[in-house]
DNA sequence: ACAACCATGGCAGTCACTGTCATCAGTAGA
DNA sequence: TCTACTGATGACAGTGACTGCCATGGTTGT
């Protein structure tokens, strides 16, 4: 007989959307969290360096692979092109299984502006890191920031579009979409109107 | 004699940033802060919803302008055109009088995560302000936020560089320049590659 | 003057988060 | 098998952010 339950960090995350979906972020309160998987706040806060960090965990896992998927990139290929491979890859870490819990879990994001903090860092945490791989190729600036940028707009806006309900398409195939939506946009010819 | 001095606000403001340089903004307690203009922690939390948001004050005058730009351009404006108005109109909100406050004021942003959120934040405010605007001249989604996306993206790079040392250029000019490089990117040849 | 107002202080309370020390199951090695 | 040692956890005290509530006393309009 085993003395620690397994897995307590993933039972902590899932306890804790559960209960934000409940009773919502502010009234929940790590202690709560922990309690109902039989642990104590102390235990919580080793895990999850803060309470909004528990809905944001293995955002490390996607920013390595969208990273591996900028490195894979042909050498001589053009910013642009780079970012549609990263996009590419990206997508596979959302298949459509997820969707269901992506949605539920982008619900409670955007109701809590403290949430939608941690969202923003850490997809600013993504274009940065972007922008210094795009460098680390030889792309200069101000052109590495603004691909990178670009980049996680496109996956921003095509995300939200995936998440919408009666949306059936998987991540990849709306990428593409919203990344020719972009192009029209920024070059501002007979495409935009 | 009066028994209030006045513009506490802004003398709270003052105090906070001169104590989050010199001692960093974890070191710094609201009511160290208080107490150094000679108010208390109570009173400064009447003035600023919490310790972080001292930092952001006035950003909704920006946002209400860069509206009024969006408002102001001729109603058959290309979403990209609209967006280049709206800039120009950011540019006078930081005439070259305040780089030096910006750029201390950045400094500190810059160097605590908690304050980076807030600026994230604010900034996405300001774009689904401007998509929204955007939207409301006719222009579908998801074009309006990629659009406004854009927009702070460009501003967030522009600014970035207005505060470089020794940049001396105003932010308008270097604001076109950007804009110019962003086009180049997302134009990328044909079309994507 | 009087009253209604308003910026502020004081205070108690909750909760996020941290440092520190103790506990105890499992494990490697003598 | 006895013995460190490790690693996950609990217990507890402490700080600081933030809130609600009530009191106080200048300020302002009539």
């Amino acid at each position: 007989m085993v003395r620690w339950q397994p897995e307590a960090r993933q039972r902590l995350q899932a306890a804790a959307l559960d209960l934000f979906v409940r009773q919502g972020f502010e009234q929940t309160t790590a202690a709560e969290i922990a309690r109902s998987v039989g642990l104590t706040e102390r235990t919580f806060f080793r895990y999850f360096a803060d309470k909004r960090e528990v809905l944001f965990d293995g955002q490390e896992l996607l920013q390595q692979a969208v990273l591996d998927g900028v490195a894979g990139a042909p050498a001589d290929a053009s910013p642009l092109a780079t970012i549609a491979r990263a996009l590419e890859i990206s997508a596979a870490f959302f298949p459509d299984e997820r969707r269901g819990f992506a949605r539920l879990r982008q619900t409670v994001i955007e109701r809590h502006p403290a949430l939608r903090e941690r969202e923003l860092l850490k997809l600013a945490s993504l274009s940065s890191a972007v922008a210094a791989a795009l460098r680390g190729r030889g792309i200069p600036e101000p052109a590495a920031t603004l691909a990178a940028s670009t980049a996680v707009t496109v996956f921003t806006v095509a995300f939200g579009q995936w998440i919408t309900d009666g949306e059936t398409r998987p991540l990849v195939e709306i990428e593409r979409e919203v990344m020719r939506d972009m192009a029209a946009i920024t070059s501002d010819g007979p495409l935009t109107r």
